[in-house]
DNA sequence: AGGTGCATGTAAATAGTTACATGATTAA
DNA sequence: TTAATCATGTAACTATTTACATGCACCT
């Protein structure tokens, strides 16, 4: 899923401006997707060439005014095709557990840090996909997504919970 | 964790050639870190240039020649000051749970093809996992990791399939 | 006086994958 | 005979992040 793909979707749920597409990205879809604006602006002006989403500038009194795009015929049938299509890749990328499997070489403070750390941003999201888990305008699919999401980092906490002695104790020579 | 610091983590545990390393890395850390030899080799030489690790080249009767690595001394101090210092993130990005979000539009042959390749490949790397599990001579921060990819890929097989009968009862409209 | 939120965008840097190139051996 | 395993490497391509640029309003 690129970019272009990820604001489609995004903007299938409704009509939206860059900036709000990542607010709500890291916000529904954060715990299993990340965006910058250096690849969601250039995304939504090509989509917009393509003709998949159209674009309205709204000005606002106080606040700078803002594009909001959204999903044109084209685009809702090039979602589709696309979300057929494409491969449906799981991937995980952990420094977290790279770092782990040398914990005999680290300090125990280091140790402690790196654990605690993991913890406390599994809980912020897990706090995140809880609250979007309470919303009953949600589809079967992204509730699915959500709950996903909750039982696996769920899991996750209580592992390093349970494990943390036995790493703290194990590790941490020098 | 760039390729480089990869490499010297995966000399850490013995010497080994930089194709032995992409296959001890897909087999140990398969299930949170993936590597190809794209970016496996050039690392290997630059960590050559800077004294990091030393190269013997070996030759086989039967099978090509090889170039077997093993870390030096500065090496080993270059590993535990990345270890010690660098950022911990633990990034999933996962297409798989993006397309879900939108069970809605996708036929139902599609979601359960979705469906069930996920959970075939967790239940490919389980397996590659409980077999590295089993070696007794692990150290604790191995352990840890690899207990880490068990306990969370059983709980995402376990939610998958208590949650199939929903998702494609909810979704699959078209 | 300074930080945060709203809002869009570009350019450079970073990092990585994919495809290609080569070639012998072994098992199905 | 066809594919897979062993083995190393390069070059082009893809994608994304980071840093920069700008600027007003609001809160402390």
């Amino acid at each position: 899923v690129d970019t272009k793909t990820l604001c489609l979707g995004a903007l299938s749920f409704g009509d939206a401006s860059g900036y709000e597409i990542k607010k709500q990205v890291e916000g529904s879809f954060g715990h299993f997707l990340a965006v910058s604006y250096g690849s969601i602006y250039p995304a939504l002006n090509e989509l917009c060439g393509q003709g998949l989403i159209a674009c309205t500038v709204v000005s606002q009194d106080v606040r700078p005014d803002k594009k909001v795009y959204r999903l044109t015929d084209a685009g809702r049938s090039k979602l589709r095709e696309e979300l057929m299509g494409c491969r449906t890749t799981h991937k995980v990328r952990s420094e977290f557990l790279f770092v782990l499997c040398f914990a005999a070489m680290l300090t125990p403070e280091r140790l402690l840090s790196v654990l605690d750390g993991q913890v406390e941003e599994f809980e912020r999201n897990l706090r995140l996909v809880q609250l979007w888990l309470k919303r009953d305008d949600l589809s079967t699919g992204a509730r699915f997504a959500a709950g996903f999401g909750d039982a696996v980092m769920r899991a996750a906490v209580e592992f390093i919970r349970t494990n943390k002695g036995m790493v703290l104790a194990g590790g941490g020579a020098q």
